[in-house]
DNA sequence: TGCCAGGGCGCCG
DNA sequence: CGGCGCCATGGC
């Protein structure tokens, strides 16, 4: 038990300061980036070894270095310790992550099938978001695409952001319904603007949630939300407050789970491990439909 | 050009 | 409960 799963090193190359993390298993920042989960990357050559964006309010690089190095640029030891250790969750190992995953199947079946999934979908690493842009971001993309659901939170970020950084619920609320709606959100707008108030109001505190142990009272919380049910809902607590039993089911999981798992599919049994076979499910679905059978 | 997109709401049976 | 139309927009 705690095995060091990583190291670490700083440096600085051209004036900028980076951290470069070696020894480190099942991170491709392709796939990372590029799954649907963050909307604020886009790679910086057409191979996908790096990736550039925003969280935090900091522009931040990742490159890819060789299978097991990615390097941070933009970031010193401090922010390193303090905000992309926690965001790219390196303390979690995706090793025996991976073994459970398959190993909590109920049948030879489900083995085999999940096992391809892993396979296919490692190196997919759970980000854990800013909870608020989390929560925003998933109202944004619901019966939305991925790339109209980053040109809508780019126009958000730019209109109403500091800087460019992901806007403050004040930001949003200021923005109102009409603001919002400028911004192509459609049917969104009002979603996205009770959200913000309820926030901001004190209504729904996002700290509570990140510290509550209760995963049904967390839903509860946010589906109290207009336009947040259970998919945005469980996107928001995977991907923005670390609940990793989360297991979002959308069009794509519902194709999967249908097409693999007809005996039916029990999220229960993957424990805290759930949301990483989802994520791995999703991408596996979407790989398969992709056109990329090679 | 239509169908679809990391859905949810309101309404209806 | 379960099904279904609608919501606003644009990617493909």
């Amino acid at each position: 038990m705690n095995k060091k799963l990583y190291s670490v090193e700083y440096g600085k190359r051209n004036s900028e300061h980076f951290a470069r993390v070696s020894g480190i298993s099942c991170f491709s920042v392709k796939k990372t980036f590029d799954c649907g989960q963050a909307f604020r990357f886009e790679p910086d050559d057409p191979d996908g070894m790096s990736f550039s964006g925003k969280a935090f309010g900091r522009d931040i690089r990742f490159l890819q270095e060789d299978e097991k190095t990615v390097s941070i640029i933009g970031t010193g030891e401090d922010d390193f310790e303090n905000i992309w250790r926690r965001y790219l969750v390196l303390d979690e190992d995706y090793e025996e992550a991976n073994r459970c995953i398959v190993a909590a199947m109920g049948s030879e079946h489900a083995r085999e099938v999940m096992s391809d999934a892993v396979r296919c979908g490692t190196g997919i690493r759970i980000l854990r978001q800013d909870p608020f842009e989390a929560l925003i971001s998933f109202i944004i993309s619901q019966n939305n695409n991925i790339p109209r659901i980053k040109k809508i939170i780019t126009a958000l970020c730019g209109t109403y952001g500091k800087d460019g950084a992901f806007p403050t619920p004040e930001a949003l609320v200021g923005a109102g319904v009409d603001g919002l709606f400028a911004l192509r959100t459609g049917f969104r707008a009002a979603y996205i603007y009770d959200a913000a108030k309820k926030v901001l109001d004190g209504e729904i505190s996002l700290k509570h949630i990140e510290e509550s142990d209760d995963y049904d009272e967390c839903t509860r919380i946010l589906c109290s939300i207009k336009g947040v049910g259970p998919k945005v809902s469980s996107c928001a607590l995977l991907y923005g407050f670390g609940k990793t039993e989360a297991f979002p089911i959308d069009v794509w999981m519902k194709r999967s789970l249908d097409r693999h798992f007809p005996e039916g599919f029990e999220p229960g049994r993957l424990g805290r491990y759930a949301g990483i076979a989802q994520q791995y499910l999703f991408y596996y679905e979407r790989w398969l439909g992709g056109g990329q059978e090679s």
